[in-house]
RNA sequence: CGGGCCGUAGCGCAGUCUGGCUAGCGCGCUUCGUUCGGGACGAAGAGGUCGGUGGUUCAAAUCCACUCGGCCCGACCA
């Protein structure tokens, strides 16, 4: 108390945005950057988050078809070379293993020795490699479709790397699909973007707008890139997931071939699609705030904690054994189809330390019990989201419980949501578009800007303009065009049949 | 790969320009005491190859050379 700390974590937001990511990450022990450059180590808080968005997402995959394998780290140089706009797009930033062994060197050291025949790369994204492996398992059309995902680490050679946004390894997963006709790889691709837009919204209630990137922003190699994109709380674009129709593009490269009913020989189509450990970048800037990170209940490791407060050593006993009964009275419990998730902390620490340290984890209800607790059989809880306190009986906290922490989802959703809407404008002129994007402090760049709707025509070069001149990316051609059609591009005067969303991004 | 800055305790830093007592400070950590319902206070402690190698010197965290690593700005970033 006689310390003057206004928020928990400095700077705030306002302050220094890029900064407050970094403390937020640091203050609820998420992840921390290794030995190794642009890799991070990502602690049991962080771990557990992953572990809940994996469990969310992988039972979406199972529920529309798919089945996990595993395919191997290592790519052989030949594979990536197959694919001409893929090579292009990743050879940049390959780690390439090039020995097979160490051995002592003159000055104590270790040297790499027995050179390889053929340099392996370490995926940066498994296409290749898991085209290779298909185009053996397809022979008839009755072999497809084949619905696979993998849950794998991948590299990536990144020259900047921030935590969980871009780091040089980080953990995904990536669906690789095939099927016999096009129309039903299509339906694929539009499929699994459905999947991670619902995951987006009711399990890490982060509002998404799905699209289709332009033919500049496209994965290399694919034929349409469709994505979710997400904003941040500095306004800016996060692309939070992607799914790819690759069309015959690698079916090609790696002959993936099969015969028909008809007899013919014919490639087959192929989609890709991935999520990553970005996701929890997306949820710290969707709904963290100045005391640090808030979770999603859907997400949260812990629902709920319990803090006794021990006055004196004559109610201590008391003190404990409610606790005990109110974690198993919750315990069983369920939200969300699971069980409701509470512990008890009963660290040798300070109260308000100790309450803080669960702020700064956000860790979506906190519960305080103490002697006049136990006398009057009720309960002191706190939500994280609003910072609202409340004495209530334990009968009532008890039995609204699952519903409160839906209420905290929702308000969660509902929150980020009036944010985007509140920074989401339509432009319909140049002039306009430039004064939106541009700081009115060019030195110390205030938080400005955010999604702008806007009339495009498909020109690259206007495109390229306003990267150059405002760092600003068409985010999508978003697939529900709410922008009330068509109109006139706003860089050509050319005719478009729809607004664009447009925003500075990660 | 170009331009700039920085490596001193777990973290953040002072000291370097102008070489000189036993290398300091804050936070954190350990122990004890008093405290405890929103980030306590006091006392006593532990913790250092001053990034590395070589050189100059009676003497190097400090000067010189080389080298390794990191950060920022560019370029790059499904």
């Amino acid at each position: 108390m006689n310390k003057a700390v206004k928020t928990a974590i400095t700077p705030t937001r306002a302050e220094n945005y890029p900064e407050w990511y970094q403390q937020v990450i640091k203050a609820a022990e998420l992840a921390e950057n290794s030995d190794v450059r642009g890799c991070m180590v990502i602690k049991p808080w962080g771990y557990a988050i992953w572990e809940n968005m994996q469990r969310s997402l992988d039972a979406k995959f199972k529920a529309t078809g798919h089945v996990n394998a595993y395919f191997p780290l290592f790519i052989p140089k030949s594979y990536i070379e197959k694919e001409a706009a893929h090579v292009e797009g990743f050879a940049k930033e390959c780690a390439v293993v090039t020995h097979s062994r160490l051995e002592a060197g003159p000055d104590g050291s270790l040297i790499p020795a027995g050179p390889l025949d053929e340099p392996l790369i370490v995926r940066p994204t498994s296409e290749t490699i898991i085209g290779a492996t298909y185009a053996k398992w397809v022979r008839s059309y009755r072999d497809l479709p084949i619905l696979i995902n993998q849950w794998a680490n991948v590299v990536r050679w990144e020259m900047r790397t921030r935590l969980f946004l871009r780091t040089a390894e980080f953990l995904w997963q990536e669906g690789h699909t095939v099927h016999a006709t096009a129309e039903e790889a299509q339906e694929e691709t539009l499929r699994m973007l459905d999947v991670y837009a619902d995951f987006a919204e009711n399990q890490m209630a982060m509002p998404v707008i799905k699209g289709r990137k332009t033919d500049g922003e496209r994965f290399p190699g694919a034929v349409d890139t469709f994505c979710i994109e997400a904003m941040m709380q500095d306004r800016k674009a996060l692309q939070a997931g992607t799914s790819h129709f690759l069309g015959q593009n690698f079916a090609k490269s790696c002959n993936i071939e099969f015969q028909n009913e008809n007899g013919q020989l014919q490639h087959a189509w192929t989609t890709s699609w991935g999520v990553s450990t970005r996701l929890i970048g997306a949820m710290i800037m969707t709904h963290s705030d100045d005391d640090g990170l808030i979770v999603p209940p859907q997400l949260a490791p812990h629902h709920i904690v319990i803090l006794p407060v021990h006055r004196d050593e004559a109610s201590r006993a008391a003190v404990q054994t409610y606790c005990e009964s109110l974690r198993a009275e919750i315990a069983a419990l369920h939200y969300a189809g699971r069980p409701i998730e509470v512990a008890i902390d009963g660290r040798e620490l300070r109260g308000g330390e100790k309450a803080w340290s669960w702020v700064k984890k956000g860790v979506p209800l906190r519960v305080e019990i103490g002697a006049r607790e136990v006398a009057s059989e009720s309960v002191f809880t706190a939500r994280r989201d609003t910072g609202e306190k409340r004495n209530l009986s334990r009968g009532h906290f008890v039995a609204t419980l699952p519903q409160t922490l839906q209420d905290i989802q929702d308000n969660l959703l509902a929150r980020a949501q009036a944010f985007r809407a509140a920074n989401t404008v339509e432009l319909d002129s140049k002039d306009a578009f430039y004064a939106y994007f541009t700081p009115e402090n060019k030195a110390k760049p205030e938080i400005h800007g955010g999604f702008a709707l806007a009339h495009w025509d498909g020109s690259a070069e206007a495109e390229a303009q306003i990267k150059k001149d405002l760092n600003v990316t068409i985010r999508c051609i978003p697939l529900e065009d709410n922008g009330n059609g068509a109109g006139t591009c706003i860089f050509t005067g050319n005719p478009s049949k729809q607004r664009c969303v447009f925003a500075k991004s990660y």
